[in-house]
DNA sequence: GTTGCGCCTCACCCGGCGTGAGGCTTCAGA
DNA sequence: TCTGAAGCCTCACGCCGGGTGAGGCGCAAC
């Protein structure tokens, strides 16, 4: 039951020439041959081929992967795991990628530049230490979200209203400035972010300048937060997270 | 302003030797050059060298990226979203690769084999259909929250114009609803609840009933959902919460 | 003014195959 | 039984995307 290179290149979609090259140099070579000198490639093979794949897939050179599968500590079913890890790893990297795209799309629909190092940057550096920031952030605020249930169980029909008028207030102010084409991190815009978090402050919880400034990333990323302000002025979301960066720079923090 | 090709390439996480090369093919030619013939990169080369990183990324070939790059009918907005949908297609497949990697795994550990061919297949061949399915059972969660962010980045000012036009008109009549004192379970917040599941399936994510029913969950418990909905009309989250379910039930979900 | 670093232009080299050339095997069909 | 089309074999050279010097100039600082 051992199979040809045709075979073999067709199920692995690879080129005749790719398993002749492998075998060349030793990486995989074909269990039989006939006696006409024709590979014959077996089972066994075909499991190695499949790492082989997979390794390459993952960017590996082909004398790392010979060591690799060679290394006669390690079996089967270590090799799969290792692949695992290292795919998942790789998947991790792509979605970075793809979220500094979609930032630049963002803010390319909405005008907003961002300069080319920064781009840059986004892209090409490797930020390990700001993952665990970001997560921290978004569920480390849980307390946050304690207190601020705590509170609004007691609202009256009367605090609603009043709350209601203020958001409303501020969300205007934003507007406003966000379409008069004020920069974010101007005066103005600072102090409406200044009083969007007195706002959060008063009416829900404590929100420090730090947990401000997750809410204002969250505007942006989440797209529930963002439709929310996107229909009150095109752009807002990212306005509003601009602004409530400037105002806690300035702040100190 | 401009850069040296040494700066350029730590920004960048290259060589100096990459980017000579790419001067050489004239894949990225710098802006201007010193006297001395120093090579001088402007921001637009910045920009240039982003997207060609991103394509090589993405396995494309030196020269098919400078034919991509030159067409004159494409913009940066365009090469953005290509980028993005191919990284996206890139993901898919490699989240492919890793349930397969995973099912055998599975099948090495409880002792049963699959054929190397069966392999060779899993890894190497298509298999779309069962692809849609499997996915949804596995990351279900997350799932819409992806669907949202990959269809969101897409959309252009006048998208999210109507959009909002959309939200606000179904906002409008709820309100109105509610004010008046209608049941909630009564024909008319039913149709308008329908008409929010609509918005949300066309405009983000697939909602199915019991995810609309989530999210009327999370309208009167997270305050910073409440808040959007209270200042719209008094009672209006615990209105709507009533009238998804209603519609829920309605449509036998 | 010289020291050190960064820049320049050749020029050769390497990995991972692609792509023939020239010749043998295999197998289906006439 | 013969024949032609696939498919296989072994050289052997070429290409892409750079790496890695060698040999020399430019510039800022001490």
């Amino acid at each position: 039951m051992s199979l040809t290179v045709g075979h073999v290149a067709r199920l692995a979609g690879i080129t005749v020439r790719t398993l002749h090259h492998y075998d060349e140099i030793g990486l995989l070579t074909p269990g039989e041959r006939t006696h006409a000198g024709y590979r014959r490639y077996t089972d066994d093979d075909l499991i190695r081929l499949q790492q082989i794949l997979l390794y390459r897939e993952l960017g590996f050179p082909l004398d790392e992967i010979a060591v690799i599968l060679d290394d006669p500590a390690t079996d089967e079913l270590t090799q799969l795991r290792r692949q695992h890890e290292l795919l998942v790893r790789k998947t991790e990297r792509l979605r970075e990628v793809i979220t500094a795209v979609e930032r630049a799309i963002e803010a390319r629909t909405r005008g907003i530049a961002l300069t080319p190092a920064e781009r840059l940057e986004l892209f090409g550096a490797f930020t390990p230490e700001d993952h665990d920031a970001e997560v921290e952030r978004r569920w480390g605020g849980s307390a946050a979200y304690e207190q601020s249930r705590r509170r609004v169980a007691s609202y009256t029909r009367a605090d609603w209203l009043e709350l209601r008028a203020e958001a409303e207030a501020i969300s205007r102010g934003l507007a406003a400035a966000c379409e008069a084409g004020l920069p974010p991190d101007g005066e103005h815009a600072m102090d409406l972010a200044e009083r969007h978090r007195g706002h959060i402050s008063r009416w829900f919880y404590t929100c420090t300048f730090e947990i401000h400034r997750g809410l204002g990333e969250l505007y942006v990323s989440d797209p529930r937060f963002t439709a929310t302000y996107e229909t009150l002025a095109p752009g807002l979301a990212a306005f509003l997270r601009s602004a409530i960066v400037a105002n806690a720079c300035r702040s100190g923090a």
